[in-house]
DNA sequence: TGTACATCAGTGAACGCGCGTTCACTGATGTAC
DNA sequence: TGTACATCAGTGAACGCGCGTTCACTGATGTAC
């Protein structure tokens, strides 16, 4: 990425997105959220590391918008699986959980790190705040309690607490993508993933 | 811990123990893994960084055996609440999970690190092996397993494939226990914890 | 239309820091005689 | 019993490294006149 050529004047903003790019590019790579430093960003990036600092206060800040922009994909993934699965509620929640656990498969690096918590910096020693960390997420949760919610009116979960069920829903899933994602022990066999999915979200037998 | 006596000529093996004792400390305390540098380590034990060789061949070493001694930890806890739940296999069970999950509420640092895998080092440029991986843990899944082959053997769990179920209560434990220990999204509600282990244990209501 | 200049995108050198690891060493202590 | 000495536990200084961040700067470009 040598010989950049600068931003037309006036467009320097586009240069956030580059380095968001460039950071995602890295982790999935390295797949050690360590390694994102602001220097090994700048070198992707095919920039100065200093460069960075026009558009962010500083590391943590960068951390931030990497953990959102890979939020924002997961979202968008879970949405186009929706929307190819048509109007059945079973096949739209099997559809839905199963496109959260190919995001986890494909992109376990970026899993990990939106969910691991470790690039969390110390609250006040830097610009983000405790509200930017509950914010993360809420989209894709609203996904799925949607889709869950689907089953219940259709009478086909025996679910008395939707809330609850989802909630714990996630959990399983969780407990599955991040599985995969982080550690080599106790992998799960074959099947799994939709024995879990109809047992927490209560589907009846089919 | 300045003015340290060093160990009896013949005793020095001790050192490794007080090593990884303060390397446990030091985790809990920060709750952040990168903070356990092996100068971090050697200030909190008293000793000079390099006297850290003479145990461990490396800083991967090291944290091997921290997350080893943590395993351990967590198989007492598991065994200790077994053997208090007495007789009953349902009883039996829900201590387990429920030890399992104080484990990780009470230990968030550790549990991360144990599952979070970013401790990991890249195999091959360490003294760390696949082996030493794929080992850890055996000993816990192996106490959940007994205690839910006991409920199936007692008619109380309608599951017919208790390995696989296994695995599955591990994983909606690991989903409940990691998202408390590593990130701020998406809490479950008070009672969600029995309420999953019901389900995925596929228990008879009682 | 031509040109001076303010602005903007981005740079390069430097700072102080903590890191893992190597190396030659020190001083106490148990033991052989 | 006394003493020389080998061994053992642990040290202190130093290495080269990459880091986040600061600072004064450069050179291209759009714009006002």
């Amino acid at each position: 990425m040598e010989n950049r050529v600068r931003n037309r004047r006036g467009q320097g903003a586009l240069l956030r997105d580059e380095i968001v790019r460039a950071a995602v590019d890295l982790l999935d790579e390295s797949g050690d959220e360590r390694t994102l430093t602001l220097r090994s960003i700048a070198r992707r990036a095919g920039i100065a590391a200093p460069s960075i600092y026009a558009h962010f206060p500083d590391q943590p800040a960068v951390m931030l918008a990497v953990v959102r922009s890979a939020f924002a994909e997961l979202t968008v993934a879970l949405s186009t699986a929706l929307d190819a699965a048509g109007d059945d509620p079973a096949a739209r929640l099997h559809a839905i959980c199963h496109a959260y656990l190919d995001f986890a498969r494909t992109h376990p690096q970026r899993y990990r790190t939106m969910f691991g918590g470790l690039w969390i910096p110390v609250l006040g020693e830097s610009s983000v705040t405790e509200q930017d960390l509950v914010e993360l997420g809420a989209d894709c949760l609203g996904l799925l309690g949607e889709a869950f919610a689907g089953c219940v009116a259709a009478g086909i979960s025996t679910s008395t607490d939707p809330a609850t069920d989802t909630i714990a829903l996630w959990l399983g899933l969780h407990g599955l993508a991040h599985q995969r994602a982080a550690t080599r022990i106790f992998p799960g066999p074959p099947g799994i993933d939709d024995r879990m999915v109809t047992t927490l979200a209560r589907l009846r037998e089919s």
